[in-house]
DNA sequence: TTACTATTAGTACCAAGTCATAACTATTAA
DNA sequence: TTAATAGTTATGACTTGGTACTAATAGTAA
């Protein structure tokens, strides 16, 4: 007989546990034990019987593999933008050079994609959630962007609607406006506390 | 005077401890130690002063930010799909298969703007002029497309308005739907020759 | 001398674990 | 009924990589 109203099966609990730590890997043992009712220790148990690490070795892996991947796509530079300030779930700063890879070939005029790929990217990017993605965007290409300009794009969060974060972004080269952005962007877990790590040079 | 070999000035030192550290985050307090050949302590005083957080903080920092900028090198070029059925000024459809260069590294999830270039080239391609650019747009991601899948955008002509052309554009993963856009495109000269050339494989 | 900087040492404490051992509870088989 | 068993909880000692604070020492400058 099931002893308690919460409790589920230990498989069952077990399952559910490693989807937790998958979801929200930064997750003590202690509020794992909150979050099911159960000891410390029982959460270690089943930590043990299931072998996932412990919360710090989890952190280190998800930052290895981004480390990784950062030196590796470290070389990128200016392709959708190199971002210069960032506060996040505030703002967000990020410059593209359109160089000649950028424009089409028979006018020299930025394919208005990267443009939106800046944006786009800048949008996720400000967003302090492990997840973010777009869901629907609403944009303007204000004016032609020729080969050899500097596009500015700045990102601020707006607020929320129907649980999107609402982030709109605006493109500049020197003081002309030349796209504007409004990005409703999806996230796992709404938000995240304090801890806003702020970059800004 | 300086009284070792090795050591240098404190601010030679403090500055290269901030280089070692960004080059290498994942570094303890000892081996610093070690590697300057000072006491942990100064090591420490030396992080309070330049403000340089702890190991598992930073560690936790690069975990959590820096998977954003996996702004990948990707050669977004002209890969953007490939046109296999095109009628000037009414119709136009291209595929694109979403290979690992184009998601997100931690979820497999295509990256929006990737969705957007293909749907925006193609509304590009349809237009029978030689100057189109994408003016506006209102755009709408409505499933999350993965790895592996195939994406086919159709794009229709839809008429003029305000000297804009309107181009609606629907992409598909199978028979559901991902992704739907409208484009007002700028046109030069809005020519509507018999001459429509068409490819059709 | 006195004052000050830079460095080193040592203590207490913390978070988030590890490992090992023991004990309690509920069900189940002999 | 008793004993065995699985599952859970408790307890204590130890580990890492720190923080925070105090104190001592060496060398240099006014």
């Amino acid at each position: 007989m099931v002893r308690d109203n919460m409790k589920r099966s230990k498989t069952e609990r077990q399952r559910l546990l490693k989807e937790k730590i998958e979801e929200t890997p930064f997750i003590t043992d202690e509020q794992l034990a909150d979050f099911f009712s159960v000891s410390i220790q029982t959460i270690r148990l089943d930590r043990m019987e299931l072998s996932i690490p412990e919360l710090r070795e989890r952190i280190k892996y998800v930052a290895t593999n981004h480390w990784n991947e950062t030196v590796k796509a470290l070389p990128l530079e200016e392709v959708i933008g190199e971002v210069i300030d960032l506060e996040l779930d505030k703002r967000a700063i990020s410059i593209l050079d359109i160089h000649s890879d950028l424009v089409f070939s028979r006018n020299k005029i930025a394919r208005g994609h990267h443009l939106f790929a800046q944006a786009n990217s800048l949008a996720v990017a400000v967003i302090n959630d492990e997840l973010a993605l777009t869901a629907k965007a609403d944009i303007k290409f204000t004016r032609q962007v020729k080969e050899g300009e500097r596009v500015i794009a700045k990102a601020n969060v707006e607020g929320n609607e129907k649980g999107l974060t609402i982030v709109k972004v605006n493109s500049f080269v020197g003081s002309e406006k030349v796209f504007a952005g409004t990005f409703h962007m999806y996230r796992s877990n709404e938000e995240k506390g304090e801890d806003n790590h702020e970059i800004s040079n």
